[in-house]
DNA sequence: AGGCTATAGTTGTTTGTACAAACAAATACC
DNA sequence: GGTATTTGTTTGTACAAACAACTATAGCCT
């Protein structure tokens, strides 16, 4: 085998490691976010994202972007959460195709309870797992993948 | 804000940067494989096992657990790959509840193609973000994560 | 042997997801 | 100012995933 032939073979065990790491931590985290809050995984993504912003509200499609879903998941999703009553839609007045998503008092009231719980679980499962230097590494490294598949994704974008 | 918060609010962001590396590469990696040999990452992750074990066969429970699939899934995934002519599956004479996934001659073909072309991708796509000696930084870090979540999930489990 | 529990795998059903088409409003162009 | 194109969002449809219930066989204990 040629050297070329091992360093493609190892960054394909390293992308599976990936893919492992992750699905395996997803389902790690999903039934205890649903027991705590009665959130799904991708639920909490889009309430953190509105939790996060200043008037707790956002464009459908920004989103949908901050969120990797695509536009129609993302509808479903907000349709879901105002079922709930956790988000409600309000439109736009500068654009009238344009649509809000806004993080209602009950949702709000909600993730105030589920993001402690949620850090704290996360906390708990990968606590003594690395040594904090081994954790800013790892951090690091995922960063500069984050920002290439970005770039590679939408070429010209800006980073975060 | 305490130590023990900012460090779980590291672990927040690394565990946020997994899952966006990891959906960003499958979305990356997965209409290419689809074009190259028309299938998806899941038929491939299972025809790959397949293709890596000597007899080119696993209990279904076994693929199961490698693949990160449920026991229903991988039944449906099953029979997708077995009307499509690429897996068997055959009966255990061992144990009569049991069944073998078996990978055909024409599942063979198409792996034989398309493992390396997925392989070249994976290099393509990755080359130059990483460094030789960060590219096993990552791999020995992502491990140690992998094997944890495996222990988490199935205590008293082997690691690989 | 007889019965209890556990294991291997499949299937019913419900829910989620994506793609593409539809729709509405904004923008561009002449 | 009117038509064509693009953009933001939703909806129709098809497909895939998870959970739980089910079937069949194995293993155990007496």
């Amino acid at each position: 085998m040629t050297a070329e032939q091992a360093r493609a073979d190892e960054r394909l065990t390293t992308v599976g490691l990936l893919f492992e790491s992750t699905t395996g931590l997803g389902r790690i985290f999903e039934p205890q976010l649903s027991a705590d809050s009665g959130l799904s995984r991708q639920s909490f993504d889009v309430l953190v994202r509105l939790a996060r912003t200043p008037e707790h509200r956002l464009r459908m499609s920004e989103l949908a972007s901050q969120t990797s879903l695509t536009p129609s998941g993302l509808t479903r999703s907000v349709d879901r959460l105002e079922e709930s009553g956790m988000v409600s839609r309000e439109s736009c007045p500068d654009d009238r195709r344009g649509a809000f998503a806004v993080l209602s008092e009950r949702g709000r009231v909600v993730m105030d309870d589920a993001i402690p719980l949620h850090i704290a679980h996360i906390d708990e499962v990968l606590d003594g797992v690395l040594t904090p230097s081994e954790e800013r590494t790892l951090s690091s490294l995922l960063r500069k993948i984050r920002d290439h598949v970005h770039t590679v994704e939408q070429p010209g974008g800006p980073g975060d």
